[in-house]
RNA sequence: GGGCGCGUAGCUCAGUGGUAGAGCACUGUGUUCACACCGCAGGGGUCGCUGGUUCAAUCCCAGCCGCGCCCACCA
């Protein structure tokens, strides 16, 4: 047993012991033929550093972790780092751009060898940030999204895709970033209120027989239309259908065509068809007939302006950026009269009239997203997502909160087709060749789509990567082994116990997951899915780097200490709702840990060691049976807790009971039998047993919160067989509970508190000891004052008095039948002592009295469960009988 | 337009069909060598508003007000 410095550092101790499980093989350890417990980390990005929210998200599962470990299970923390395509190649590409250097400057290869070189030197900062937490993580089996074994997971889950036909090439639509280059998924697009224009345009009919009006708020792409659509019933309007409108600028001859898409309520009712350039309009050209390779392309990779198919595109616009070209058009529509004026309130003309409108944005690059046409790889997310709803119906994986369910089905139910080549460099490159003729061959290697291609043809191969998230879908088993490893449970790992994610990411990796998981491995990815919240700023915000009130956790490990960001994170974690950043809060947690390590120094210092036996002393004294039981309790309520998911729970639990129990009762409690005089060696040894025995329960229960603290506290409260974080968690024996003494204790407990109340509102000096005489006691009470003695003695400043007290002042408290009486002699004050129990007897009247007004009501007597009446007329004559004893007592004083 | 969530003590948040709790803050006080990052005692809430269901509602239902988030093709 080493002593314990006073304070408690918590810096001196964190790397320390963190080194010393991951070096010891700690946070996996040998435990063959225990039962698998498996949880996979969402990889966080290369590219990322610690931020608060990954501080919530990894403490929640390393206590999940450290508990099953405790528990005895063959605990597993699947962890690694996730390739981040866009991310990673921005931050690679920023840097050579730093260097005066641009990505094309190398050839591909060169240049996805410059990124492993950045992740090599910089991709770990985060998983040694995350150690600072003091995540337990099987970091011996570290994976990355694009390690060897988890790129033949995604080929041979591409080409399986292909060919059961659920992954096809497709020509439409499809959200473009001409800031990034490339596609992105529709989950990718944010979309955004922005103040826009509406523009009103006249459209000459061929036959010159006059206009057609129709509103758009991107006349450029009037380069491109098509057609223009009026509703088929519109009776403005249905004369015109299959007539021919002459475009301006360009001249194109293009069809009046009924579609239902055009809503009559709608601006004119008309409406401008560019079936090349938006995603209405693209079915609205289908349905008219158009093929996707017909419809004409105003706009190359960059969104400038190109010339179409047909040619009819000016010259001088060729080129313009899509912004600089809506001026250009606009101008020349309205010096050419095709331009209708916005008149506004006061009579005055606009070019166009002022209108919010909803805007597409990449969410990587910022910039205004463009439905482009182009070839792109599709995922029938349809197909695949039938089998993830029936999952989640069926209960084979169980959300937490349950209110994300609805959100869940809404998603999957309405799933479009996903998007999933990127035209990046950095990423999982597609296993598809192209012969001459554009025909794919899809195979894991090359040699095999030459042979399906044939000999001697001429084979490219798709020079596009995957979406990340394409990969990041399959971390649950390919982390797992798959697909070198084809037992279907992968070892009693799959499906994983529990995954828990921000709800952020419920579509983007959960939805992902259950479909790839389900379709692949046939089960579930995991049981339960839990979603957490947000970490917000103190003032509710959401944090930004952009805002710049983001809370670095990093520094508040450093000023608080890790194991009270934790509880924090922990205890504010109530299901459903975001966790707001109060630092008087993380400050109080810190407390906590004081307060743990100074009833530790007490112990200590009064012989009390580590225990023996893991199972709870044999005890007679009711104090320690007492505390037996609490602790049972407790364990119960944790066990309970963290079941149920409820972090907020487990967390109260502990922080009540190591507080509010241990410390202030407890320890409290005991201090006569170690350092009275004449207590019996028996006792004492029992108490210094049973008190060692609740310490120790109390650093593991709170192990999985306090890792770090709670180690140190153990390893130097004695000797020990092994390290705590492999310790075993207490039982929560019932047998150990005793009703009897918890009720001489909290009889007990009840007694002091009233008495101490008494004397500071009667300003009795604290120093004062008090003669306590006592009336009306039952034989139970006469025996409990005798054993309780020295306790009442210490925590209340009173000495048993036999016989009745002198007449004269005196404080008088009751409890249960008993009233207590302690003379005062001249030093009370009378009237304060009357006002004190007038009051007293004030508020049980009033409890009485409202119940009696409950009883009073018949229909509360017939109708009411009878257990509530039965509490009623109980409690009724409890507060009637105090009413009466403190009346009593009141009347004593004269 | 659809969906979800929130509104409880000054602040941050739990909570239950039978008359409300925690931490912090606040007030008073400090005898007892574990701890002032502490102890003891105390003040403080018409549980957003209005109806309804019920013997009984902060808790269930409806509407309203306020706040936040997600999804959605009004040109």
């Amino acid at each position: 047993m080493t002593e314990l410095p006073k304070t408690f550092d918590p810096a001196d101790i964190e790397s320390r012991w963190y080194a010393h499980w991951e070096d010891e093989g700690l946070f996996r350890p040998e435990r063959p033929g225990a039962e698998p417990w498996t949880i996979v980390n969402p990889p966080p990005n290369v590219t990322g550093s610690l931020h608060i929210g990954h501080a919530l998200d990894n403490t929640l599962q390393d206590i999940l972790v450290r508990h099953a470990r405790l528990k005895g299970k063959d605990a597993r923390w699947v962890v690694g780092t996730d390739h981040a395509g866009i991310a990673t190649q921005m931050v690679v590409e920023r840097q050579l751009n730093a260097a005066g250097q641009k990505r094309t400057d190398f050839t591909r290869e060169a240049f996805v060898d410059k990124v492993w070189e950045w992740k090599a030197e910089s991709g770990g900062q985060i998983t040694r940030q995350l150690r600072r937490l003091g995540c337990s993580m099987d970091w011996a089996n570290e994976r990355f999204t694009m390690d060897e074994g988890f790129s033949k997971a995604v080929l041979k889950v591409f080409v399986e895709l292909h060919r059961q036909g659920l992954l096809y090439r497709d020509k439409r639509l499809v959200n473009w970033d001409p800031g990034l280059g490339t596609a992105i998924s529709d989950l990718e697009v944010e979309t955004k209120e922005v103040r826009g224009n509406f523009w009103h345009l006249r459209y000459p009919l061929a036959d010159g027989s006059g206009f057609i009006q129709v509103a758009t708020t991107r006349p450029e792409t009037m380069l491109a239309d098509m057609a223009v659509a009026v509703h088929p019933e519109d009776a403005r309007y249905k004369a015109l259908i299959g007539k021919q409108v002459k475009l301006p600028i360009t001249g194109r001859l293009i069809p009046i065509v009924g579609d239902e898409h055009a809503d009559p309520e709608l601006g004119s009712g008309a409406v401008k068809i560019t079936p090349g350039h938006d995603f209405n309009d693209f079915e609205v050209g289908v349905r008219a007939g158009i093929k996707a390779g017909e419809m004409l392309n105003m706009l190359d990779a960059k969104a400038a302006i190109c010339q179409t198919q047909d040619g009819l595109v000016p010259a001088e616009l060729i080129g313009l950026d899509r912004f600089e070209a809506r001026k250009a058009i606009v101008q020349r529509l309205r010096d050419e009269g095709f331009l209708v004026p916005f008149v506004d309130k006061e009579g005055a003309e606009h070019d166009a009239e002022p209108r919010t409108i909803q805007t597409p944005y990449g969410d990587r690059s910022g910039q205004v997203i463009e439905p482009w046409l182009t070839d792109q790889w599709y995922v029938d997310a349809a197909t695949l997502a039938k089998p993830a709803i029936e999952a989640v119906r069926s209960g084979a994986t169980k959300i937490v909160p349950k209110s994300w369910e609805k959100t869940y089905f809404n998603w999957m139910e309405n799933i479009q087709p996903w998007c999933v080549s990127r035209q990046l460099w950095w990423g999982h490159r597609i296993p598809a060749w192209f012969d001459a003729d554009g025909q794919a061959y899809v195979a894991e290697t090359e040699e095999e789509a030459q042979a399906q291609a044939g000999e001697g043809v001429a084979l490219t191969r798709d020079p596009d990567v995957l979406d990340t998230w394409f990969s990041s879908a399959l971390w649950p088993f390919a982390t797992l082994g798959w697909p070198e490893n084809s037992d279907p449970t992968l070892g009693g790992r799959y499906s994983n116990d529990v995954l828990i994610s921000g709800f952020d990411i419920l579509f983007f990796w959960d939805a992902r997951m259950m479909m790839q998981g389900l379709h692949f491995m046939k089960e579930v990815p995991f049981k339960t899915l839990y979603l957490h919240g947000l970490v917000r700023a103190a003032d509710g915000q959401k944090m930004s780097k952009s805002k710049g009130n983001t809370v670095d956790p990093l520094g508040m490990i450093d000023k608080y200490g890790a194991d009270a960001l934790r509880f924090f994170m922990a205890a504010m974690e109530s299901q459903g709702r975001d966790i707001k950043m109060d630092e008087k809060r993380l400050e109080g947690y810190r407390n906590f840990a004081t307060k743990l390590w100074n009833a530790a120094r007490f112990c200590q210092a009064n012989g009390i060691a580590a225990s023996k036996h893991l199972e709870a002393p044999t005890a007679e004294l009711a104090v320690n049976r007492w505390i037996i039981a609490e602790t049972i309790a407790t364990v119960q309520a944790l066990d309970l807790a963290l079941a149920d998911l409820r972090f907020d729970e487990a967390a109260n639990s502990i922080y009540q009971f190591v507080w509010s129990r241990f410390c202030d009762w407890y320890l409290e409690l005991i201090k006569p039998l170690l350092q009275g005089e004449g207590v019996a060696a028996a006792d004492a040894e029992e108490t210094r047993a049973v008190a060692g025995w609740a310490l120790d329960q109390i650093l593991v229960m709170l192990h999985p919160f306090m890792p770090f603290i709670t180690e140190e506290l153990w390893s130097k409260m004695g000797p020990r067989e092994h390290d705590l974080i492999v310790a075993k968690w207490p039982m929560a024996d019932a047998r150990a509970l005793d009703p009897s003494a918890a009720q001489e204790i909290d009889w007990l407990i009840r007694l002091v508190s009233e008495i101490r109340a008494a004397r500071t509102e009667l300003n009795v000096p604290p120093g004062a000891r008090l003669a306590l005489h006592v009336r009306d006691a039952s034989a139970e009470t006469v025996a409990r004052l005798a054993r309780q003695e020295a306790a009442l003695a210490r925590l209340g400043r009173v000495d048993q008095a036999q016989g009745d007290a002198p007449a004269g002042g005196a404080l008088q408290l009751v409890v249960d039948e008993a009233t207590f009486v302690m003379p005062l002699g001249d030093v009370v004050d009378l009237e304060a002592e009357r006002a004190r129990l007038a009051k007293a007897i004030a508020a049980a009247e009033k409890e009485r009295d409202g119940l009696a007004g409950r009883l009073g009501n018949p229909s509360f007597v017939e109708r009411a469960k009878p257990e509530a009446v039965e509490k009623a007329r109980a409690d009724h004559a409890e507060k009637a009988a105090e009413a009466e004893r403190l009346s009593a007592a009141l009347a004593r004083l004269g």
